[in-house]
DNA sequence: CTGAAAGCGCTTACAG
DNA sequence: CTGAAAGCGCTTACAG
């Protein structure tokens, strides 16, 4: 293939190699037929300005890094598509950091991903982007940093989040609505912040609508379907039955569906379930879950924006940006009317 | 964070930074007392190459890019957590860099991909790597390219692959053992080759049992959950019902699971029910789906090494690897004996 | 508005 | 076994 370089362009368009920089780069100061002729020839020739010389004289990488625990799992996925488009369209690159916060080495791992790559940012998905020992990792190298969805606030150049208590308590209103009274809620792990704020948001709709929660309604579970299965034999053994439960995040909301079907207990005809998520598991059930979308993808890309943003970049360190993104409720067929 | 080039670790051991390099490069010919001292600075100083610099003057960038369809897809994401951990081992980085087929431009973003990163290597994962159109640019880029699950054996570097033909053949064996004879099986689409020859595995393996399969038994889905629930009606409102259904996918079987459940066929007693890939639905099912794991990370990792082993590297264009590996049965709770 | 000079931080030949 | 020179392909000051 080609290796055309910029003095290749230069020489056919009879320029300085500065002047084609400068069109490359979109700078002012060129006259517009010089502009326009570069153009063609960069154009003609398929010229591809080779990132790594351009990195190396100037400060940019034009690279941005993402920083997830478990590349593997659904959020991971969306969140990096959605950088992914952010990226796209900025002309920037992705780097995918795998962090595991077990390996004996990660510190030295992450600081040789930035020393290495210079980064131009980095962006840090749930859970890591709460462990404090990371994010001075990349307080210390300055790297811009935007937090995706952090429970707490440490200190970094922005956030990208939802508003889960409000999202939960929509949710709730929703039940509500139905008509249903005796709501069954299973919280997420403790670990998790998240799911402290949805149960708080369903705490507020219940308290608002003046219905008092019962707290054998009100289990634990660890975000495993295993633990909704577990769970929903608890809730549904109650002496009064729930008319509906609201699991906080999709997995358990599933496994509160299997346990329903397991007793026959017709969904939503005799129970309504919800979920949080919008997790592939809530489409793949039947009937399909009503859930919570979080914008997993767009917050990503807000973070991609908030990295690339030059204005941003300049005041890194001093500026922050604190994104709030809007959720939606996905009504699905596991909710009915009490 | 500290900037140390290559010309500190020099002065402050002693040496030319063509030593310095020469060590961290792990070359011949360096006297041991030396190379001990300069390891010595390298760790004081934290000294990471920059990246950049090294391949503006090698030929080498130490990246490789993992080219995907749809990068949320689950298997997509199997396949990169597995090249991402092949490339920390060898001290790589991913560029993920997902195609879009339909855009106008998207020949015109992979050859920027290939230029501007002057990537060392291609991964294509499926089902792009089949993309005959696509597969024209690497070829002409000159790029290292390995193949993921090709269905056919287009021109690359490299292929890795697993035996689908042989792992359908061992689960109908398998079924067959339970006691199984009129099994159903669930095709996917034409347009996947993979899933023509699971059905040539399943066929092999009746034929071998002296069973004779019932074309009313065999029908076409896409793959989807959905389809597999309207397959599943068909199969099990046949006059003669089939005591196993074999999916040639994880969401199919999860469908007929869904289905058979719906009409109170106690699955695995009455029914048994086993799927293909090892998705995440199988697990998030209840009872869980006995299926077939495919290596889709190990596929990727191999596809890693075969991109950074030197050897394979001087002599890419007119040597070719090409690597089988092994499947597994993941026998669960969806299936039992006839 | 445009270009010549210098340099980013490494590695590749090439001498010793 | 070791180092001085040149260069990878750009961009950053700096002149004009």
């Amino acid at each position: 293939m080609s290796i055309v370089t910029i003095k290749d362009v230069a020489a056919k368009a009879g320029v300085s190699p500065k002047t084609v920089s400068r069109v490359i780069n979109g700078e002012a100061y060129v006259r517009p037929e010089v502009r326009e002729l570069v153009q063609k020839v960069v154009a003609e020739l398929d010229y591809r300005p080779n990132a790594f010389a351009r990195s190396l004289s100037s400060s940019r990488s034009y690279l941005l890094g993402l920083f997830i625990d478990d590349p593997v799992s659904g959020y991971a996925t969306d969140v990096q598509h959605g950088a992914l488009i952010g990226c796209r369209q900025r002309s920037y690159h992705l780097v995918v950091e795998p962090v595991d916060l077990t390996a004996p080495d990660w510190e030295g791992q992450v600081r040789g991903s930035i020393a290495a790559l210079r980064l131009d940012g980095a962006i840090v998905a749930p859970p890591i982007c709460d462990e404090a020992a990371l994010m001075a990792v990349f307080a210390e190298s300055g790297l811009p940093t935007v937090l995706v969805a952090p429970s707490s606030a440490p200190p970094a150049s922005g956030t990208v989040r939802m508003d889960d208590r409000r999202a939960a308590q929509e949710m709730t209103e929703y039940l509500l609505g139905l008509g249903h009274r005796r709501i069954g809620f299973v919280q997420g792990p403790i670990s998790h912040s998240a799911s402290a704020r949805r149960e708080e948001g369903f705490r507020k709709a219940m308290a608002a609508a003046g219905v008092t929660v019962d707290e054998d309604c009100i289990v634990r579970g660890d975000f495993s379907s295993r633990t909704g299965m577990e769970l929903g034999e608890r809730l549904l053994a109650l002496p009064e039955r729930p008319t509906a439960i609201f699991a906080s995040n999709d997995d358990m909301a599933l496994g509160v569906l299997i346990t329903a079907m397991k007793h026959g207990i017709a969904v939503p005809e005799r129970l309504s379930v919800c979920g949080f998520d919008d997790a592939p598991s809530s489409r793949a059930a039947w009937p399909q879950v009503t859930t919570v979308r979080q914008p997993k993808a767009e917050m990503a890309a807000a973070a991609v924006d908030i990295l690339v943003n030059p204005q941003f970049r300049q005041k890194a360190g001093d500026e922050h940006a604190h994104l709030m993104l809007p959720h939606e409720l996905i009504l699905r067929g596991s909710t009915g009317p009490a």
